[in-house]
DNA sequence: CCAATTTCATAACGTAAAGTTATATTGGTT
DNA sequence: AACCAATATAACTTTACGTTATGAAATTGG
């Protein structure tokens, strides 16, 4: 026999309150109407679950069973109202980023760090992915918030963009190099060294091809590709290669004194980094609580890079 | 915020089913009925909690979670059913049955250990005492079921008698005591030996004392009293001494060749041994059964004890 | 890419029962 | 015996469950 489960929370709560006029206060509802489902439930399970004519009301052997299967029900149900609520306030849930490897890794690492320490309760799942697949991905909701190099005007309808920083990309090398110590660098100087290239899927490969072409460089020596920015910044700080790394993320690192910028001016791209979401669509408040926090830190970071 | 447990369980259970319809089937219910009883917790919970435009139905995160503490409700009721199933059928619950001492231990002691081995799940809460005690007991409430002696025209209207033994009563003594192998008894043999008598309070001793009257025997002396049955047993056997005792007890105690009765007639006490509930209270289906357990065992008894 | 099918949502309506206030009963107490 | 507090009952309103019928949307298969 099916037994409707809010009876069984109103036994709980007579059984724990001690009578059924306190069971009824401590429900928040009137004395007859817990009364009343009391006497329901017991019609139902055909026996009594409280003593006959006893006044303090005491349950019957079975009447006390019942009241702790009553108890797992109120203990699951305050459970999932706590679950509502901290989802609600966006102090919980799980949220699916995923960037560009270089930016991911040279940046938002940092800042994600950050938010998990201030929303212990907030799952973060990261992944890889290059721009195309990001979108199909945000687009198929396989992923919540995508963080990508963009051109404003390449964002389709369905998507919302906010931007983050600025696009600047930098010619970067080791901090001793000798190129860094020049007050000004000329195109002739840079020629001698070989180059580091991110994959060949990457934008940043594309600026990279761009940027060269555009001061001039034909043939580039290459002498290393692919890899993660930490493969590039390993490489990068054993040798005297060059490359070019987005600003933000020589910014980083240049605070752990391994790489530093050429002063040397190139074309800045006219992607700009930002966070893509489904428009339209609800976003939990957990989404929304870390898109205002990247927000802010890189408000701070862009007033840090330019006072520098 | 409340949350009705039932929306929970619903939720649950399309979940684990895999889609609304086939929760629908796996809850007995129609499927407008699930699918607006999802629609009324998603507005009280006011986030989604499937996503939408994907036809199986997936849950959201808090959809998951919430499902699991909707499960933990449904395992709860499911129990609870069960509870109440078994109870009904006297499978389970407790029973407080108590007795007058040597009764007890005689001869229902081995009753309801019988009845236990085929009723693992009942609990029997035995206890002792003289029939006032038990009366009020049962009268009060505190006891379910006691088993007396008692003179049937003596019951009064509030309590229920179901006689189980007709009294009878013999004069018992150890398996080779010198009496024992006579064919007949005189009351002269009887008074060369010392006599155990049961405590004062006790039917028994009034037996006792009615009996030796009855049959002339004056200046009895007594070499022990109180006592349990297995104190009394034990001086009887280790000694010559007599005793009165109810001839369900010796006849038990025959089948261990420990104690016989003498061949002496002596008159039937009117109190017969039966059981004693409260009338008109609802009594529970496991106190039934134990009742009509205990009767169905008494008869064999009976039968037993004629043969014999 | 369109039709077929599956899956879910909505509509309309009857009914069970939860909720209320007011009042009657009944143990327990002094 | 009488009073008091606790529980039960009565009468009525409102909510929402459950039903069948039907509509809309997404997936599937050719």
């Amino acid at each position: 026999m099916k037994l409707d489960p809010r009876h069984l929370e109103i036994l709980a709560a007579i059984v724990q309150a001690g009578g059924l006029s306190e069971g009824a206060v401590l429900l928040g509802k009137s004395q007859p109407s817990v009364s009343r489902s009391v006497s329901l439930l017991e019609d139902r399970v055909g026996e009594p679950l409280f003593q006959p004519t006893r006044r303090p009301l005491q349950p019957t052997e079975l009447g006390l069973a019942l009241a702790q299967e009553g108890q797992r029900i109120l203990d699951a149900g305050r459970q999932a109202s706590r679950l509502v609520d901290e989802y609600r306030q966006g102090l919980a849930g799980a949220i699916r980023v995923a960037g560009t490897p270089i930016f991911m890794d040279g940046v938002i690492s940092s800042v994600i760090a950050e938010f998990q320490t201030e929303h212990p309760n907030i799952r973060i799942d990261q992944s890889y992915g290059y721009p195309s697949e990001l979108l199909s991905k945000i687009s198929g909701e396989a992923l919540d918030v995508a963080i990508l190099p963009i051109r404003p005007a390449d964002v389709a309808d369905e998507f919302e963009f906010r931007q983050i920083l600025p696009g600047r990309n930098v010619i970067a090398c080791r901090a001793g190099h000798p190129l860094a110590r020049k007050k000004t660098v000329k195109l002739e100087d840079i020629t001698d060294y070989s180059w580091i290239a991110p994959p060949a899927n990457s934008p940043l490969f594309r600026d990279l091809r761009n940027t060269l072409d555009g001061i001039g460089v034909r043939d580039l020596k290459i002498s290393f590709t692919g890899g993660s920015l930490s493969a590039v910044v390993n490489v990068l700080t054993g040798s005297d290669s060059l490359t070019v790394l987005p600003f933000s993320v020589v910014f980083m690192m240049q605070r752990q004194k391994t790489l530093t910028a050429l002063p040397i001016k190139i074309g800045d791209p006219d992607r700009h980094l930002g966070c893509i979401t489904l428009s339209g669509r609800h976003m939990s408040a957990s989404t929304h609580r870390l898109l205002e926090f990247i927000e802010r830190k890189f408000e701070m970071l862009d007033r840090l890079i330019c006072d520098a």
